[in-house]
DNA sequence: ACCTGAACACCGTTCAAGT
DNA sequence: ACCTGAACACCGTTCAAGT
């Protein structure tokens, strides 16, 4: 079987859910495809747009919700990234850097701008931009303090408070969506 | 003169505003201060517990607000963090990960939580994790962008629009705070 | 106590050479 | 066209040996 972008892309998916972000490594990724290191360079020009490809296929996870008013569709939104975040090891911290580095061909503040937009919500664009913030910064903190937590070197009690934090965020956002200015 | 924990801390610190986050290796703090790398081991245990230091040292430069009402200081505060992390370069991603390590003395938060408790305002701990893990990821992504308008590789349009995006969700978490649940 | 020198096990990337 | 082999210029960390 010949190599491929989307091989080489699949390969560094699965490194990433098995062993973490810090080891997907050019040359990792190159062993578990039964390849040399400099092969990938035919297919993928550098390990950033590798690393972008991977968030890419991440965000095209992510639920659209089928809302019904803002609040409840930008709540639902920021449940679905955090989900599908949660589903893959180191994925906030890979997401955000991908993101802040303006890499990546998926928006995932899309629909939630033309959302907000079409409902008259000012805005759009920072609003989906603070939620994401957010979300990112949120899941970022969670799934490094459950890798301490499954090292032992944490309790779990600070586990747990995770969840509630994330919902009470969205619903200081969403409120502020909701809010008319003074 | 001897070499100290506080020596390497500021040596980093030099690294990190000439040349970026990228550049501050143990083999490149150790030239700065004409040493071997080996060395550094004596005083400091590890690169990660360096960055921390670093980290804990912007943080240390944040402004307290002596605020009035509980939205100006939630707006001085996030204002004051975020002038202390634009002063050094790729300040808030070193920040952010130092912090979502659990890594670092210096806690950004403990002030604003003790105010928000005084007066009574629901959820400190969680309010407080919002604001910042939204000022992180602004930042953020404010300093890898203004890197990249500085490469040319981005319009400085893009770049003009980040103070504006950062009042405006500042002002929707504020806004969330003051509102009473529904 | 504090630092050097050298090593170990890695990196990302490039590129002539092979097929 | 696609991949290998080998190199280049780096990493973080350890540790015997020197002073």
């Amino acid at each position: 079987m010949a190599l491929s972008s989307e091989a080489i892309v699949d390969a560094g998916i699965r490194i990433l859910d098995e062993y973490g972000l810090a080891d997907v490594s050019m040359r990792r990724v190159a062993d578990a495809l039964g390849v040399q290191a400099g092969a990938l360079y035919y297919h993928v020009p550098n390990k950033q747009s590798l690393l972008a490809a991977v968030s890419d296929e991440i965000l095209r996870s992510v639920e659209v919700p089928s809302g019904a008013n803002v609040a409840e569709w930008l709540t639902a939104w920021a449940g679905g990234l955090r989900r599908a975040l949660l589903a893959h090891r180191d994925a906030a911290e890979l997401v955000a850097s991908a993101h802040a580095l303006g890499l990546g061909a998926v928006d995932p503040c899309e629909g939630g701008r033309a959302i907000l937009e079409a409902r008259g919500v000012p805005e759009p664009d920072a609003t989906m931009a603070a939620l994401l913030h957010f979300v990112l910064g949120h899941v970022n903190e969670e799934q490094t303090t459950s890798q301490m937590v499954a090292l032992g070197v944490i309790e779990e009690s600070a586990h747990r408070a995770g969840e509630d934090h994330f919902a009470w965020g969205v619903t200081l956002l969403v409120r502020g969506v909701q809010t008319q200015a003074a």
